[in-house]
DNA sequence: ATGGCAACCATTGTATACGCATCGCGGGCC
DNA sequence: GGCCCGCGATGCGTATACAATGGTTGCCAT
């Protein structure tokens, strides 16, 4: 929503203009705003799941053609952010019940198994940098802005999973976020968020006294409370069974 | 230069043009095949870290168009299996020493986390097939096909982590067993192949009797053994820091 | 002889054009 | 009046053409 940059109006004669503002920056950081931008959409639920996400809109809208769009949504699709179907297009992923458990077991698993990583490592800027992320993400919650708070709160548990030095992981656990974020979405329950504002705070303090011990424990508790205020039923959109539904 | 081997199947003749009309099924099967081939040469080192991939040669190997080469190059680049240079084109990915270490340590904490879930759920059929599969991988060690062998060691592992029942880490750990084959690939030293061959064997025996932990913990000393076997030393091919050699 | 420069070539990145499958709708038939 | 079939439209998948960039090589000047 922010690269409009000379989109729509009046492309057809003039491409020149176009063409020369958007490949002058770079191609490739180009697609990589691009791709942040539904990314971040998706996250921050402004495209809900089930949302269908047409070629040809994006291109027009982000000003590429539909190759470039394709490119994005099949890195999308891969991060298991959007589904794409073979001949009905993307939508945003729909999780299912069973992939929101595996999803946060793997958080369980993985973000708990770093703390102890994490507290060896950190550093005082580090732990200034958390406390400030966790402020701006109280302070989102508070005034309302659920979409800015649930970006920031996973923005912050990747940020705490780079802290432990392996990078492999903390991507995993980034895309781990981005999944919570569409699982929120889909079982959450409205005005019942996800990370509770305190926690996070409470979390720094066991990092930065590097007591890995009691952050892990922590961070259990904490992924075990999200999972809890999650209402997953199966809601079985697609296939209602109408043989259990009315009857034999 | 090297990619002769790209297919094994006999579909050099008329490829093109039988192609051309079946676009109207099998496209995304074939992709799917396409993509597997040139994983699996990845994985059982037909193709060496470093070698490029030109877009053109694949397409005319696998008969297809650029158009699909890319797509299934940036999924591969996406896995981490080929790296991707702005304008160089695609190079079977070389890893750093760094990657190394976080892809073992990852594995490390998955797999081994991922053990006692494995005993508790494993079956005599699951056995059955993972005994299989070891024997296979110990009959192509000892036939000295080392590709083989690698292919069916990753597949194991991979297997195994499927059996945990959580797909989403199971997707996971076969990506990073994956990499692992690259990373042998590069720092592995010759005749000391990654995996023992009774190590299988007696993990599987550890599941089999549903003892999770004394598994998890073999994992442990199994992937520490591979790990051990390395001999990583930073090439810095690339960037020799002349500074540093020729003194300040 | 060596170093710099410039033109060429190889290869990727992007856009556009085309073909085909699927979906929705209207009319005809039962 | 309801159901089925045919038709049109929409939208994806693939291929091809064009543009731009980086490497390479050959030539010239010093």
């Amino acid at each position: 929503m922010n690269q409009r940059q000379g989109l729509a109006d009046g492309e057809a004669p003039d491409k020149a203009p176009a063409r020369r503002l958007g490949k002058n920056g770079d191609g490739a950081e180009r697609h990589e705003t691009i791709y942040r931008s539904i990314s971040d959409a998706i996250i921050e639920h402004r495209l809900r799941p089930g949302a269908r996400l047409r070629e040809d809109a994006l291109a027009e809208v982000f000003g590429i053609s539909r190759t470039g769009i394709r490119k994005i949504l099949q890195r999308l699709a891969l991060e298991q952010l959007v589904t794409l179907t073979p001949r009905r297009g993307a939508s945003v992923t729909r999780p299912t019940a069973d992939e929101a458990k595996d999803v946060f077991d793997a958080r369980q698993m993985v973000e708990c198994g770093l703390m102890p990583d994490v507290a060896r490592r950190i550093t005082p800027e580090d732990v200034r940098e958390l406390r400030d992320m966790a402020n701006r993400e109280r302070e989102a919650l508070k005034a309302g802005e659920q979409s800015r708070a649930i970006k920031l709160s996973a923005a912050f548990h990747e940020r705490l999973a780079q802290l432990s030095g392996n990078a492999t992981l903390a991507a995993f656990v980034g895309q781990l976020c981005s999944r919570s974020s569409l699982i929120l979405a889909v079982y959450g329950n409205p005005g019942h968020l996800g990370c509770e504002s305190h926690d996070h705070d409470d979390l720094i303090g066991y990092l930065e006294a590097r007591n890995g011990e009691r952050a892990a424990a922590f961070m259990s508790r904490h992924l075990k409370a999200i999972e809890a205020s999650l209402s997953i039923v199966e809601e079985e959109a697609e296939a209602p069974d109408l043989q259990s539904i009315f009857g034999a």
